[in-house]
DNA sequence: ACAGTGATTTTGACTACTCAAAAATACAAG
DNA sequence: CTTGTATTTTTGAGTAGTCAAAATCACTGT
């Protein structure tokens, strides 16, 4: 009676990658969902057929899946747990921000909802993850902002990271280690289109370069209010969100 | 290749109906087994079958079930993040001991090792949960206490409570209601046979009579040391375990 | 219009777990 | 012994989820 976890992941990576597609897309493609989720294409096909059975997604053959209302009420509580865990294992258990996502994907679920209550007001009902990924609200609300990325922001002006759209350890190390956590100042010195890099300048006035590819994942709050706001400089850890 | 939660569940309740047994018995009835998971007994033998050949358990067709010394280890693991967890949640959440088991039974097999050490390192490498039962340690070894019942204690004298064996919330809520939890002081007055009952008289000097049944889930600890060591007066609240 | 290519769906099969009901077994009493 | 009862095992079947490989479809370029 309560979903299992497969279809609690499916309904999860169909959010999620809707959310990635092009504008204007609305219909992920089977294929995107097989690989996210690491399974055969023919295996997430029959269990779409039998989510848009139930209810829970739009199912059009050919051209891909997406959640109905009943669909995206599930997925968000499922990231609404998996996000709380993740900050909780960060602020209460001491881990890293790089280690705690597959514990969390576990977590996700079995922590029951008194269990995630306990959690989200132990936390003061935190309004982001450690990778500034945003908490859905307890009925199933979902805000997403829009950010820019170190791609497309400004050039010449302090920008805040708002958040890191990779879970891989590694990258969130090397993103840490170069002062990008969400919450930390940054600005764009300049961009090679021909090199396909970026020029960066971190709080402690270091210079440095990314990638295209790796600029593309930080999202950032080019706002003035969120740049004042941000630890004005001696930013050696992320501040917390709010 | 990581054991199924179900193997998991199989492991832990061979291990502890076999604990349950009466002197001298060391095979478990399928029938007790199959109840205490809550399956059908054509369920149970199935799966004991597939168990002893993975090497996890010993099976006498119509004789009963126990477990090898690699199933032992196994069941010793979960019972060890079952435990932590349920210690945890009590100590550091808030939760009530009477509320934390049917969390606890799931989180049991999600839990990383990662985790698991953290939650031990974080609460001092405990003995005993909320319930008193005894932790097993990293490495798969349990030291089972011996202790006396309310049932079967010297009359006339204080004794500490080590131990409540039974999970169920409406019980353990009456035995928290009575100074009864793990670490509190009670005597026994007198006992009746013929009536079934026994007569207590708790920390607070009040006296109240507890049926043979119940008396029989509460294991104390008889030795004068145990009653010396215990809160001496002013327990209001059990103390903590160590 | 039409072949080629890549994505998608279908098919057939398999694993893990489960149940209901029938068959077999153990055991205690007569 | 022999029968009755309770327990256990066997049988047949079903659900959830998965894969490999074959069949189908959509689309691109000619
Ligand atoms: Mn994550
Ligand atoms: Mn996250
Ligand atoms: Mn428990
Ligand atoms: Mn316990």
């Amino acid at each position: 009676m309560p979903p299992s976890s497969t279809v609690e992941n499916y309904l999860k990576e169909v959010y999620l990658g809707v959310g990635r597609l092009p504008a204007g897309a609305t219909l992920l493609p089977m294929g995107q969902l097989a690989s996210a989720l690491g399974v055969a294409p023919g295996t997430a096909t029959t269990m779409v057929k039998a989510l848009a059975e139930s209810g829970l997604v739009d199912y059009e053959p050919y051209n891909g899946v997406r959640l109905t209302a009943a669909g995206t009420r599930l997925a968000a509580t499922v990231l609404r747990r998996h996000r709380l865990v993740e900050l909780f294992l960060v602020q209460v258990m001491g881990m890293r921000w790089d280690e705690v996502h597959d514990d969390a994907e576990h977590l996700e679920h079995v922590v029951s909802d008194r269990l995630i209550d306990r959690i989200d007001e132990m936390l003061g009902h935190p309004e982001t993850d450690p990778h500034g990924d945003p908490i859905p609200g307890k009925e199933g609300t979902i805000r997403e902002r829009h950010f820019e990325t170190l791609l497309t922001c400004p050039v010449g002006t302090r920008v805040v990271v708002a958040r890191v759209s990779d879970q891989d350890p590694v990258f969130l190390r090397f993103v840490e280690r170069h002062g990008l956590k969400p919450g930390q100042v940054v600005s764009v010195e300049a961009r090679d289109e021909v090199a396909d890099a970026v020029q960066l300048r971190g709080a402690d006035d270091a210079t440095f370069t990314l990638g295209a590819r790796a600029a593309s994942k930080l999202l950032v709050d080019v706002t003035p209010e969120a740049a004042a706001a941000a630890t004005p400089s001696s930013a050696r850890d992320a501040a917390p969100r709010r």
